[in-house]
DNA sequence: ATGTCATCATAGATTCGATCTATCAGGGAC
DNA sequence: GTCCCTGATAGATCGAATCTATGATGACAT
């Protein structure tokens, strides 16, 4: 069976009459003829009952034309939107984000991203790095914001930009008053993440420390508050900063500084390779201009 | 674009490899490689990803596979329904009956015909002769029950029994002690229908009367029941007597005995003819020997 | 590293099918 | 009876789908 066959009957059955539907398929009038009794003889079941003036639907092919017209019409939707996703910047795009990155930037970026790509509806999705290139392979997402370089051979990466690292003291910290904090001072007592957080294992090399320490945060939020409550320090990189000081902490740049290279990651054979470099370069100029918040 | 390609589509999704779709689809390797490369062409859009370890839809292709699966979902539809109505003796039946027979003659034969007919859905359309056959040749009906000879060209019709008229009084009818009532007898008093039932001209022929009298029944249960309340006398069909008798008519044969003949009517084209014929002789053998009605 | 295996892509030949033009056959209408 | 309109048929032509054989590429193991 073929959908152009289906058109024929349609439009057969629509004009009542060979020729006016041959003329207004673009085809002769035996192509109808030939291909109707084709598709009669195919379904086994005659559809249409032929006159001295004219043809018209039998029974049976008036029961079927609902199902003949669904999928003609299924047939059209498929090619509209295709039409619509011919742009490859546009169509949906799954977007998996680091957790120590997700909750500070995406108020930063989303809507100038929604205003400078208009058609690509960004799912964002927020994992562990090794989750995120999991499903980064498997074809789960199209793309990931990660804080570290992945080494398989199958993944592409390009640099967006340096994150400094900042200190995040309580207020009542030793260190507060100080305008910059070296590693070695924040090493004593600094908290990190669970582990699989890339934060945890760059905040533990920086400070050349190798605690084993009870107190693991899951998320940099639970972190920056158990700091609030006088646990400890931490680490915290530089979009987390304005989120940090709403919580009552003090945020010293450190001296000498650190900083952690994000970098937007996606596989080596993805068709969508023009959306991921308009994504990137979007980010890029949004983080260096941060857009204004959405209401 | 062609339902073969969509079903090509899907199947290698299905599989994520393009030789196992292959096999499932009865074809080569290549084919489908030929084939989806064009459908990508033609749609302009990437709808695989092609690894060394398989192959995947993007997401423009996920957005699209609803609509290939409702396509080919409908071309089966298609195929299965017409399967189901192969049968010559099955689907939708509409049977055109003239309205001083319906009412009498569906009650007793509707139950045998599904039974004898079981595919045949069989849908009575009531109304008068001349509206009957119209929507007869507009194709609206498959065939009719009428008790007069159709002479146009392009429709057929056989005769399938006669119904003899009897004589219906209202019991203090002075006519209502005789076994046998002659025609003329009951000339002098007789209600007809209004105009377009044939049954009217039938009875006026009968009786060799022209009334222009005012009271012009609508239907057989109407003058019936004008009857019944003494008004006059009236010609019924056999079939309805049954019915008189339950309103309190006197019944009587005629004499000498006149009858109509009722005929199945259909289109000299209609590929329904099987159905047609089946539908004539079950009805003939139905009012020989009448199946109980249905409770 | 390097060979091996698996995967999809490509090329050329072949077969099948859709379509065209020209013509036929049948039914109504006058 | 004759004409005209309708769909059906025949034979030729063109295009497209498919096949087999082979190439290209990447992953994996030794």
């Amino acid at each position: 069976m073929n959908l152009r066959d289906l058109r024929y009957l349609l439009a057969v059955v629509e004009h009542g009459h060979f020729g006016r539907a041959a003329e207004a398929s673009g085809v002769s009038q035996p192509t109808l003829s030939v291909q109707l009794r084709k598709l009669e003889a195919e379904l086994g079941v005659v559809l249409l009952e032929r006159g001295a003036r004219g043809v018209a639907p039998t029974a049976a092919c008036r029961r079927l034309l609902p199902h003949v017209r669904a999928a003609v019409a299924e047939a059209d939707a498929i090619q509209a939107q295709a039409r619509s996703l011919r742009d490859p910047l546009s169509g949906p795009f799954r977007l998996g984000i680091i957790p120590t990155l997700a909750p500070y930037l995406l108020p930063r970026v989303l809507a100038g991203l929604r205003a400078r790509l208009p058609g690509l509806e960004i799912e964002p999705w927020e994992d562990l790095t090794d989750s995120l290139l999991e499903r980064l392979r498997e074809h789960d997402l199209d793309a990931c914001l990660i804080a570290t370089e992945p080494d398989q051979p199958d993944l592409l990466s390009r640099p967006l930009f340096d994150e400094p690292f900042l200190a995040a003291l309580p207020p009542a910290h030793p260190l507060a008053a100080r305008d910059t904090i070296a590693e070695e001072e924040l090493a004593r007592d600094i908290l990190v993440l669970a582990e699989g957080h890339c934060l945890r294992d760059q905040a533990l090399a920086v400070c050349r420390a190798a605690t084993a320490q009870p107190m693991r945060a899951t998320s940099l939020a639970t972190l920056m508050h158990l700091v609030a409550a006088g646990y400890g320090t931490t680490l915290i990189p530089a979009l987390a900063a304005e989120s940090a000081r709403d919580m009552g902490l003090v945020v010293r740049p450190l001296a000498p500084p650190a900083s952690r290279t994000l970098r937007l990651v996606w596989r080596a054979r993805s068709p969508r390779r023009p959306a991921v470099d308009a994504l990137a370069e979007a980010i890029v100029a949004l983080v260096a201009r941060p857009s204004a918040r959405p209401g």
